[in-house]
DNA sequence: AGGTGTCAAGCGTCC
DNA sequence: GGACGCTTGACACCT
């Protein structure tokens, strides 16, 4: 099990997700702010290497309004040696790297012209994985979409956009279940029409659930991964306490967290903390993990 | 320099 | 029919 944090680390003192607004976007800014937004990166995954934190996520902000139709610049051949780089970087050290487009990319829209958006902005996501040589256990999530009023329309249409992504996108491409529209359940009659391997999201599922136990939920997302595509990934939070439900805590609770730990032992999957404060809960979690080990297998001790 | 309104993209919910 | 949350930061303009 690899433990990662998404997108941004509070304790260094680079940014990785640089942008600016579209209204000031010039080739020189786009320039600037990628290579600001890479050398950052490079420190992240240094960090994450010290820290044994194994797995990550990449901003989707790394090159900003890369499929906007503004960026006409060569990003990827610009940056290939910078790309490469770090992608030398990642496998060296055995580093699991996801991405996770945000809530405007849908495949499943009923209006065409955000179905090609969307695809274009997927592109982009494979793009970068690709200009760092990763292999296809590097993935991209995204949510299922939107209902559209239909259910099962809204699946077909998913369904339907899927088969004709680029080799690129759907090589990587996995779904995540989400806190409102389409569970775990859902996301397998997805699977069962696409082959598409589900992320399974922890928390989202203790939202929006079919009464599932957390054995059977992990263990039904992680059989639609196959070789090729890496161990499971996971997604774990926990409740910001006396918040709206669904709202993100602001650093790790260890009790839930050891909670979960034993109620999905037997399983082995890559596990992604999207706790607000990112790589500190990470390494706590990491901690934690390691205690466990000790204690189920006290003769590891002796080597410490 | 500091304060603040606003930022590419869309869904569903609530009023 | 319009504001809001999602995730929450930070750009960029104003004083």
């Amino acid at each position: 099990m690899k433990i990662g944090y998404p997108c941004i680390n509070r304790s260094l003192p680079c940014r990785g997700n640089r942008t600016f607004r579209l209204a000031s976007y010039s080739e020189s800014r786009l320039k600037e702010a990628v290579a600001e937004n890479l050398d950052c990166l490079r420190q992240m995954l240094q960090y994450n290497v010290d820290q044994g934190l194994f797995f990550f996520r990449i901003s989707s902000d790394l090159v900003p309004f890369a499929s906007h139709p503004v960026c006409q610049f060569p990003w990827p051949d610009h940056f290939q040696p910078l790309f490469a780089e770090l992608g030398r970087f990642i496998r060296r050290h055995g580093l699991r790297i996801s991405m996770h487009p945000d809530q405007f990319t849908l495949l499943n829209a009923t209006d065409p012209a955000i179905v090609r958006r969307s695809i274009l902005e997927l592109e982009y996501h494979a793009r970068v994985l690709d200009a760092m040589e990763l292999n296809a256990t590097a993935r991209i999530q995204i949510h299922v979409g939107g209902v559209y009023g239909d259910k099962t329309a809204a699946i077909a249409r998913f369904a339907e956009v899927y088969g004709r992504l680029p080799e690129p996108v759907r090589r990587r491409l996995v779904i995540e279940n989400d806190e409102r529209l389409f569970s775990l359940a859902d996301c397998l009659r997805v699977h069962a029409h696409t082959g598409v391997p589900i992320l399974f999201d922890a928390f989202h599922h203790e939202l929006l659930n079919r009464s599932e136990s957390l054995a059977e939920a992990v263990a039904a997302a992680g059989a639609t991964w196959r070789c090729g595509d890496g161990l499971p990934m996971l997604d774990w939070s926990s409740q910001k306490p006396g918040a709206r439900p669904g709202a993100h805590a602001e650093s790790i609770d260890l009790d839930r967290f050891s909670r979960f730990i034993a109620a999905t032992s037997g399983h082995d999957f890559d596990l992604m903390l999207e706790i607000k404060d990112k790589e500190q809960s990470a390494r706590l979690a990491r901690a934690a993990l390691e205690d466990d080990a000790r204690l189920f297998r006290p003769t590891l001790r002796e080597e410490h």
